[in-house]
DNA sequence: TTTTGAGTTGTTCGA
DNA sequence: GTCGAACAACTCAAA
């Protein structure tokens, strides 16, 4: 009987297209299946709250499919390394297998246990998992990594098709001993103060909600996709990412089942979802080429940019209380649900660092702790992007107009409604602009200015012109 | 090497 | 109401 296989799960919480896991299986001895929590190795970027509560279901889920496939999930306190050498010398595991993470806090540290466990004896290999395509196989022509996204894309969508996704194991062989482990509620990851009921009225954490919430996709909304995204109180976004980010579905699945509506495989240069998940592929590849992005504005001119310091503006930000309609409801939504429709998340991100001029790694640090998906690879570059500090930056000229947006992408208004019940009865051509309503509507509507709901923090057009000016001392010292 | 065209998601102003 | 141009200058990628 050959020596057991430990399989380290990370960001990977699925069976299905798992290589890692494949691979374990394959060797032909016992297998197991082990989540050590070591927050204390993400460097600065420990999950946020939001995060814990979702890794906690999602643990709690891949756990009860490994029973149903005669084994179940160990867990473990980290620090990593010293755990896994533990797990090895109680099971006389000859092997460790895992899925390459790409973050800079896990390379380096997947490194370090690679070596130290061969160094023990100990086999250990990493497997491709979270990406369609390492980030080291996509290259110009010059040998540098993409930081224009359209021609990412096309060098992405113009390769080779990701392989075919994996079923998962019939059956996980286990030990004739299981090792030790701590409980679930050991790990403390979920909220003290119960928060969460929202949450768990929005998801369904784990690889089964992960592909419902896909196949409900890709029967109902896929084909409006390009047309349905953007209204905000429409569930037109395929609510995907914190499946993805936890990897309780692999792109490669979500890939291989996106097909037209004859049946065939969707085309990869021209489906509008399929360059979503390259975005997320995008993301991922920078990070890995640029590390210090997290931090630090890929456009090194912009580490002067003349940010402001405005504790009470970013506290209105977050509470959802700058008296522009539609920044409140995404922030509120973001909040009350873990999650935050996209087109949302590029307002409220364009307000925080054009408006405001408040530096966008406070935007960052604020979505990490309560996004779901919280993710530091798309974070950085969403960040990055609004800001105009990353790649294929937003143009200089780029500033939202919160009044335009809710009009264009809310116009029914359901969504400031939904969030931001105070103003609902406001009459549309009010509701994204309380303060152009005549004393009489908002009599009406029972709304009294700034005790039911603020006035606006900044004025649009002064806080524009600011932020214009803001940015041409860039060029213009720049230049000189 | 040099040149050329392009670059996710916008807004405003004036005709 | 609709439309097109202007809004910095720069960097990237490929020819």
């Amino acid at each position: 009987m050959p020596a057991p296989t430990i399989v380290w799960f990370r960001q990977d919480l699925r069976l299905r297209d798992h290589q890692a896991l494949t691979a374990a299986v394959a060797r032909g001895g016992p297998v197991l299946p082990v989540y050590t929590w070591a927050p204390e190795e993400e460097g600065a970027w420990p999950p946020g709250a939001a995060s814990r509560w979702w890794l906690h279901h999602s643990l709690a889920s891949l756990d009860a499919s490994l029973q149903r496939r005669g084994s179940r999930l160990l867990i473990r306190r980290g620090p990593s390394l010293a755990t896994l050498r533990d797990l090895v010398r109680e099971s006389g595991a000859g092997a460790v297998t895992w899925s390459r993470r790409y973050e800079p806090a896990s390379v380096a540290r997947d490194a370090e246990i690679k070596s130290a466990l061969r160094a023990d004896g100990v086999e250990a290999e990493s497997f491709e998992s979270a990406l369609l395509v390492e980030p080291w196989e996509i290259r110009t022509r010059e040998g540098q990594p993409y930081k224009v996204f359209t021609p990412f894309w096309r060098a992405l969508a113009g390769g080779p098709p990701p392989g075919q996704p994996q079923p998962a194991p019939a059956r996980v062989p286990p030990p004739r001993a299981w090792p030790s482990s701590l409980t679930l509620e050991d790990l403390r990851l979920l909220p003290e103060i119960p928060w969460d009921a929202g949450f768990r009225k929005a998801w369904q954490p784990g690889e089964d909600g992960a592909h419902a919430a896909l196949e409900s996709f890709l029967d109902d909304g896929v084909d409006r996709y390009d047309g349905a995204r953007d209204a905000m109180a429409r569930q037109g976004t395929s609510r995907l990412s914190p499946h993805l980010h936890f990897g309780e579905i692999s792109p490669r699945e979500a890939w291989a089942l996106r097909l037209d509506a004859a049946g065939r495989r969707a085309n990869a240069a021209t489906d509008p979802w399929l360059r979503q998940i390259a975005w997320r592929e995008f993301a991922h590849h920078l990070l890995f080429h640029y590390p210090r992005t997290t931090e630090h504005p890929l456009r090194a001119d912009f580490e002067r940019f003349p940010f402001l310091e405005d504790a009470p503006g970013l506290r209105a930000w977050q509470r959802g209380r700058t008296g522009y309609p539609i920044v409140d409801a995404g922030m509120r939504e973001l909040w009350a649900t873990g999650w935050m429709h996209n087109r949302a998340r590029m307002v409220v991100a364009s307000f925080l660092v054009k408006h405001l001029l408040l530096p966008w790694q406070d935007g960052a640090s604020w979505f990490w702790d309560t996004l779901v998906d919280a993710d530091l690879a798309n974070n950085t570059l969403g960040w990055q992007w609004v800001a105009g500090s990353g790649a294929d930056a937003a143009p200089y000229f780029r500033i939202f107009n919160p009044v335009t947006q809710g009009e264009k992408f809310d116009a029914s208004g359901d969504y400031v409604r939904r969030w931001v019940p105070e103003i609902a009865r406001l009459p549309d051509r009010f509701l994204h602009a309380p303060w152009t309503a005549p004393p009489i509507a908002l009599h009406e509507a029972g709304v009294e200015r700034d005790r039911t709901y603020p006035a606006p923090i900044v004025e649009h057009g002064e806080a524009r012109a600011r932020a214009l000016a803001a940015l041409r001392t860039l060029s213009e010292r720049s230049s000189r």
